[in-house]
DNA sequence: CACCCTACGTCTGTTTGACAGACTCAGGTG
DNA sequence: CACCTGAGTCTGTCAAACAGACGTAGGGTG
């Protein structure tokens, strides 16, 4: 405790800091829950989100830029072209980001009648939730089971 | 896709909404990694995690006020009594968010040489990851077998 | 006792970013 | 042609972050 082992090595390429220089720009999280629950036109997102209509632009093309997400164009009949806003690989792998915050502020953050979305299984319907599992298959329930070490790309303070 | 179902409720109860409006105040996230990772003390954080000694400040005085962590009194041989932060059950159970964020950052956002930090499964030394588990026990690996819906708290647009 | 040190903040002036709301612009409709 | 809609951009105001100085409480040192 005198000590902490995380000291002893840098924070300047930490993954989760770097994961909040994109996720922790205001709004970043809430246009990704619209674009994940199918809401990827910007006039839609802006009214369901409650946006200020400039960060919405400035986050879009902050997920663009980064690869989050990408402008795909399509036409109704009868309209112009237009763009929408739909997920890459690499933002679809946020989807155990969106979960997790989804439990969290289920469980601790809702009034008496429950949490407002759930996520359901779409094979069986059961409720969804995230997991810690390690490489060797523990499902790992007791949180103090883990703990974090210094990856290859570690650097000292 | 031309009218998606998220519309339909609203987002006022939003459980992501929520939870962002706490941990996405610029440093929340940050300050929970360093005491996840066991750096509990003002001026330790403040140094390892490069925040201003203010924000730094005012988001542990955020942390308190929703019960996330907490300050508990110490005192080291030959020092007068101080404080450092600790997480409560709640703040213990944002632990899947912090490691799906984790995830994600090394996965995405490392260099060549890899993620500075893994998180390990204490008991057998495996990396550890976050995966979607539904209450029928299914572990879900594909993501697209996910789908959200509306709670019991949910509320109509 | 006078002074210094350390941990833990608070204060100040500057600059960045969010907000509400108006404006722009392109293409399609009556 | 006048008007509408979707998708932004611009403007002025106000809140918050930044770097860095300052404050303060309690202990140790000469």
């Amino acid at each position: 405790m005198s000590t902490p082992a995380a000291l002893t090595w840098s924070t300047t390429n930490c993954p989760v800091g770097r994961a909040m220089d994109i996720l922790g720009e205001s709004g970043t999280v809430i246009v990704l829950r619209e674009i994940f629950n199918g809401v990827r036109r910007f006039d839609l997102m802006q009214r369901h989100s409650g946006l200020s209509r400039a960060v919405l632009s400035h986050r879009l093309a902050l997920l663009v830029e980064h690869g989050i997400v990408h402008r795909v164009a399509y036409r109704d009949p009868g309209e112009r072209e237009r763009h929408e806003y739909r997920l890459t690989t690499r933002g679809f792998d946020l989807q155990p980001v969106m979960v997790a915050l989804a439990d969290w502020g289920g469980k601790h953050l809702s009034g008496p009648e429950g949490p407002a979305v759930e996520v359901e299984h779409r094979d069986c319907g059961a409720r969804t939730h995230v997991a810690l599992v390690c490489e060797e298959g523990h499902v790992i329930d007791r949180l103090r089971d883990v703990r974090t070490r210094p990856g290859p790309g570690a650097m000292p303070t």
